[in-house]
RNA sequence: GCCGAAGUGGCGGAACUGGUAGACGCGCCGGACUCAAAAUCCGGUUCCCCUCGGGGAGUGUGGGUUCGAUUCCCACCUUCGGCACCA
């Protein structure tokens, strides 16, 4: 017997898999579309390919690797691609750092990354494989970009809009975490710029009603983008200008409060506000208010206490026509509701402090037993018992009721009707950087903002020297490439110079794997709608609001465009852990980043495999700790060694149905319905390891060879080097373990033919009795009696009751 | 503040439908082999008490349901994550 050696056991494999292109899964022919096969497809988010392998896409590949290798041995046709998530910053700021281009990075990077995925032996089929920043992959995205622009769900506006001062480009708003940039983490600005936005927020109500069309998603992440999308019911209430009569709408959750509306704010940002006080005399303290904030940062002007600057002029509340004080202050948002709000300070914590601060009535409109402002301060009313005080015609009606009835009112006098605000906007997806997929469209003087035509894509990125970012897109140095004439009057015209968002990108990539060389069109709806939606996605939890939102909204979009026969992307999704070291998040600059090939050379791929998936459940964290690789090394070599032994015996030998034999049986069952039910990846790794170690323990037992076999089989999706070659070993050169049935638990074995049955007194364990399974409950209760350790416990005491479960306890209560 | 998830040995974790708490692994302790070490193998490893038979406590805390609760119910504490001047 040869020593375990997994760098040469590995290397043969891999060469095999390469050679032959094992993994590779071609098309269904248009019969085969129509005779509805078993096929399932297996996504994981791609990678940013930044050249290095890390434990996340160790840990995300793995897990896919598990279940496609599961579910092709159990006879399903698997597809599962791999790709790379190429344009954006990273490889921009490498290239602007070493002097070279982006591409020359990307493509060294992706080379690298690769070849690392191979050595790590995952089962992807590698005709597929596909790259964003690809003109073949990118054309597709542009198409897809002028199929929104037609709807007018792509558009250009100028608006206020988040800049990172530190990457010089705008971001989405879920790229903004905390006021910062997502990317570098610097402080984000607010500027009005003219931006391209995506619609997303007409989709807003079948992002959320949809996410009943979705099998199986992680609670948490749905629940992230329904705070995201940020929905709430509420009215529109018409307040109007003392004196010249201009309508200031307001949102409100609250209509059963109006009456307690004491003073009206407007955002800084609010466009009446200059008209308002022109000529008035507090204008000019009320722009002076308006510049200061202006100059604020968001966080400033979060955490600084309410200020705001009394207009001189009054909005009249349309339920009392009272008129109501109109302040200017920037706690109020103009990118939420209507930039306007009515203001009720007995029952909104902002409005009173605000209030208080400036000596503002304080009318308390809800009552209810304990429930005073005067006392309490500010609350908001909640429980049936409170109704409305000092609101006229509806006091007395409960906040429900009253809510209704002020509503109906509002609606039969024209001021005011029933709405919806919604926290999402619209996506932003232009960016003023040189790495990214250009946006189709060219500007004409004449005709305006023209779609550049179909045949003329892909709008190529063009080589450029000088990539720095100047605040505006460095594509605007390329002169010969911006100037161009109007595909619709043949006049000159400009190339816009914004490139897309990588997440746009990102959007479409999982379905254009199905048809990945397709030059007519994104992808053939038939290949689409064959394999998606997607069986099972895989990724991390960072992307809840950004990449799944978007990909989902993209979807909803190409449906309606004929495009896809599906409305959902990804039917199931499972988010992985993150794999810490010493609980803190890997990271360059704590220096503590845990490199996985590190370990493949040391350990071999399948030792690296095993423990990464042994950790712990592996939607949680974990914690990376270099001797725990211990393990799953000593437990290959142990089943190195014993298949090794087992193999000199005859491979037709009987198992029969001993207690090893029945064994070998639950363990195919336990690992198979914990991997394909329950997405548990550890627990079937301990199942395998019991197995073994029972072998060891009994290794002349007639079993031992056929528990041999199916250990080295349950365990080839985690480690497949390590089991084909064991396989070989065992079935004398047959060597096809990746193609082999997945192992079936004869349920007449499933059974133990002896049981431990425990006995307790009282509830409290005394002894232990070992039975036939299957033994009659009076028996069962006999022998307990008989049992003299029992009978200790007993002590003449008169029994109560009596519980038998059989195979499992009897419990006598006394 | 709102929403979500989770609290089990020295550590990671297991116990899926209420039925032997601590599987499996790491680490540690002891032993075998060895001149020695590594590797490997065997045994031990929740805590407390105890005459080596055993007894008691124990799954964040306090209650409850039950013959029986890590599991179900109520209240609370802690940690992690998301959202948040969102009207």
């Amino acid at each position: 017997m040869e020593k375990y050696d997994p760098q040469t056991i590995e290397a043969k494999w891999q060469q095999v898999w390469a050679d032959e292109s094992s993994f590779h899964v071609p098309n269904p022919s248009p019969e085969e579309i129509a005779e509805h096969r078993e096929r399932t497809y297996v996504v994981e988010m791609l990678p940013y390919p930044s050249g290095e392998l890390h434990m996340g896409h160790t840990l995300n590949y793995t897990i896919g690797d598990v279940i496609t290798h599961v579910r092709r041995r159990k006879g399903m046709q698997v597809l599962r691609p791999m790709g790379y998530d190429a344009f954006g910053l990273p490889a921009e700021n490498a290239a602007i750092k070493e002097g070279g281009n982006p591409r020359t990075v990307i493509e060294r990077n992706i080379a690298s990354i690769r070849e690392q995925m191979h050595r790590m032996g995952w089962a992807f089929d590698w005709s597929r494989e596909l790259s964003t920043h690809e003109p073949e992959y990118y054309r597709w995205t542009q198409w897809l970009f002028l199929r929104f622009f037609e709807r007018g769900l792509a558009y250009r506006k100028e608006a206020p809009v988040k800049w990172c001062p530190n990457d010089q480009t705008v971001l989405a708003n879920e790229q903004v975490i905390d006021g910062r940039c997502e990317r570098c983490g610097a402080e984000v600005e607010a500027k009005n710029l003219t931006q391209w936005f995506f619609r997303i927020t007409d989709y807003a109500d079948e992002l959320l009603d949809e996410m009943d069309l979705l099998e199986q998603w992680p609670e948490r992440v749905l629940t992230m983008q329904r705070n995201w999308i940020g929905r709430s019911q509420g009215a529109r209430v018409v307040f109007r200008v003392e004196g010249s009569g201009d309508e200031l709408p307001v949102f409100t959750t609250r209509p059963d409060t109006l009456f307690g509306a004491t003073f009206f704010v407007l955002a800084p940002e609010h466009p009446l506000v200059a008209a308002l006080v022109a000529g008035f005399e507090h204008e000019t303290a009320v722009l002076d208010y308006v510049r200061r904030t202006a100059a604020r940062s968001e966080v400033e002007r979060e955490e600084k206490e309410k200020d705001g600057v009394f207009t001189g002029r009054y909005a009249v509340n349309p339920v009392n026509d009272e008129a109501i004080p109109i302040w200017v202050a920037d706690y109020v948002l103009m990118g939420y509701g209507t930039g306007a709000i009515m203001a009720v300070p007995a029952h909104d914590e902002r409005d009173h402090a605000f209030a208080e601060r400036y000596g503002i009535e304080i009318r308390q409109v809800v009552a209810g037993p304990g429930r005073d402002v005067a006392e309490a301060g500010a609350f908001v009313s909640h429980t049936a018992d409170e109704v409305l005080v000092n609101s006229g015609q509806f006091s007395d009606l409960s906040s429900p009721d009253g809510k209704v009835a002020i509503t109906a009112s509002l609606v039969e006098q024209g001021l005011g009707e029933e709405t919806i605000a919604y926290r999402l906007r619209d996506w932003l997806l232009s960016r003023q950087r040189y790495w990214g997929c250009p946006i189709p469209i060219i500007h004409c003087e004449t005709c305006g903002e023209v779609p550049v035509p179909d045949e003329q894509l892909p709008v190529v990125l063009p080589e450029i020297d000088d990539y720095v970012p100047k605040g505006r897109s460095p594509l605007a140095a390329a002169e010969d490439w911006v100037a161009t004439t109007c595909p619709k009057c043949g006049g000159p015209a400009r190339r816009e110079t914004d490139t897309m968002d990588t997440f746009v990108d990102s959007s479409w990539y999982f379905i254009r794997y199905t048809d990945p060389h397709d030059d007519r069109l994104p992808f053939s709806r038939e290949l689409a709608d064959y394999w998606l939606p997607v069986n099972q996605y895989i990724g991390g939890i960072e992307h809840a609001v950004l990449h799944l939102l978007y990909a989902r909204f993209f979807t909803k979009v190409m449906n309606e465009l004929g495009l896809v026969g599906f409305r959902e992307p990804f039917a199931r999704l499972f988010n992985q852990g993150m794999i810490t070291a010493s609980g803190a998040k890997m990271s360059k600059s704590k220096g503590n980043v845990v490199d996985p090939l590190v370990f493949v050379e040391r350990y071999g791929a399948d030792t690296v495999r095993l423990y990464t998936l042994s950790m712990g459940p592996a939607d949680e964290d974990m914690d990376w700790h270099d001797t725990g690789l211990e393990g799953p090394w000593r437990f290959l070599n142990r089943l190195w060694r014993i298949a090794h032994e087992q193999s000199v015996k005859p491979v037709s030998a009987d198992p029969g149905d001993g207690a090893l034999a029945r064994r070998t049986h639950r363990t195919i069952a336990k690992v198979t319905d914990d991997i394909e039910r329950r997405f548990f990846f550890h627990t079937p790794i301990a199942a395998v390891m019991e197995l073994v170690n029972e072998i060891q323990r009994e290794p002349d037992d007639p079993a031992a060879r056929f528990a041999t076999e199916t250990a080295v089989s349950l365990i080839q999706p985690y480690a497949p080097h390590i089991a084909e070659e064991l396989w070989g070993v065992l079935s004398a050169g047959e060597a096809r373990l990746w193609e082999t049935a997945w192992p079936e638990a004869d349920p007449a074995l499933l059974v133990v033919a002896n049981v431990e049955v425990v006995l307790q007194v009282n509830g409290k364990l005394r002894d232990r009795l070992q039975v036939a399974a299957g033994t009659g409950e009076d028996e069962l209760l006999a022998a307990a009696l008989a049992s003299e350790r029992v009978q200790a416990h007993l002590e003449g005491r008169e029994i109560r009751k009596t519980i038998v479960v059989p195979d499992r306890l009897v419990n006598i209560v006394v």
